[in-house]
DNA sequence: CAAGAACCGTAACGTACGGTACGCGCACGA
DNA sequence: TCGTGCGCGTACCGTACGTTACGGTTCTTG
């Protein structure tokens, strides 16, 4: 069920190139990718697959960590903002946030880790939403807070803050792309959203000049 | 592939019996439900499952399309709404999304869609977005534009309105249960969401007494 | 009631795939 | 130079499951 060593130093060389195919593969096929096709395209054989990474969820679960440990971004907290910095911040994380969702990678990765989410079998879902939504609240948290100690943001929670407008940006994209529509998402067009989010979400939570709209609890 | 009648007049009473079980095997076991389990479990042959539903896919199919027949919801359509009935009508629709998009039965579907959008063999993730992301759209986008109407609502694209509303009320939730997180949602915070939602997007959208926000494009 | 269709339960078949075993080549250290 | 070990390729095994076939039972219809 496990390798004998988790490597506690992070895969080598050959076996990112391994992992590596596995995403490949992952996004021209899905979860029907088979141990044998993986050897294949990888060039290794299967008993090599199983003695480093145990077993098929293994390598899977493999394969995800590295496309998350591939995608860490540079966290950027702007101590004391101005409008136009926070403006800029924002919209920032919007489109890296869409064109992650929009990635085929991360599209294969998201669908096999639903697939597996209905059995229990592996964590899988929790590693990907770790790595995906969790990991941009990490990173955006900060940036909201400031903004509010700046004065140019109000509201009570963070979380609430953050999720408002995590569904401003992400609206029915990646359940679209998951589903197999195709929102068509150019670069303009991300750009254009994340421009739109962002002002949405200023026009919400902003401490603008010519208004201030209540968002409290009922 | 293909049974001689794709059942013109729906299904029979058995039929949907057996439809019935194969919703309640997919919520429980996923995709990795298999014919035989089925059969067991509606007490029919297997034989009977080909020659009704072709293969495992049509089976499948129509499970899908029998469940989307099931949740058809009453088209109201408040033709001058006045911003009371105008909100009332979009907190009930997000209420309604919330109370759709967190039950079992829609986790499970949207789980195998998104699992076979991968492979093109079939089109569960066209039938499944057709019943619910467009399907809500269909029936929010009248009441929308009758609030626009009677002065109520200010915008230009319908569609880009509907979908800050969807953004605005599903936020991060869908994803995060298709990943087997659970955020919780019992009747008070769907409640309490739909009515946050509502009052976000009037702000967002409305031609309120204290303010008009602009959204229009850059 | 008789004849035939529909359907149930189960056995059987073929295949795909996860997992294992083995032989060979190649690199590297003594 | 000779082990020694890692990893490639491949053959193999067991099982699960989709699909088909068949005998028996119940339901429909004339």
């Amino acid at each position: 069920m496990k390798p004998e060593t988790e490597f506690m130093e992070g895969p080598t060389q050959r076996q990112r190139d391994v992992l590596d195919a596995v995403l490949r593969l992952l996004v021209e096929e899905g979860d029907k990718i088979t141990m044998a096709s993986v050897a294949r395209r990888a060039s290794c054989s299967k008993e090599t697959l199983y003695k480093w990474f145990g077993d098929r969820d293994g390598l899977l679960t493999a394969a995800v960590k590295w496309q998350a440990s591939k995608v860490r971004v540079s966290p950027v907290d702007p101590r004391n903002p101005d409008l136009q910095s926070l403006t800029e911040s924002l919209e920032g994380y919007a489109r890296d946030w869409l064109k992650v969702i929009s990635s085929d990678t991360s599209i294969a990765l998201n669908r096999v880790a639903i697939g597996h989410a209905g059995t229990g079998k592996d964590n899988l879902g929790a590693i990907v939403l770790e790595n995906g939504r969790f990991a941009m609240a990490k990173r955006l948290k900060p940036v909201l807070e400031a903004g509010r100690n700046a004065g140019l943001l109000c509201f009570e929670d963070t979380e609430t803050a953050f999720r408002t407008f995590f569904g401003l940006v992400g609206r029915d994209v990646q359940i679209r792309l998951l589903l197999g529509d195709w929102p068509g998402l150019t670069e303009a067009a991300i750009a254009e959203d994340a421009a739109r989010a962002t002002r949405q979400f200023l026009a919400l939570y902003g401490v603008g000049k010519s208004h201030s709209v209540k968002h409290g609890r009922k």
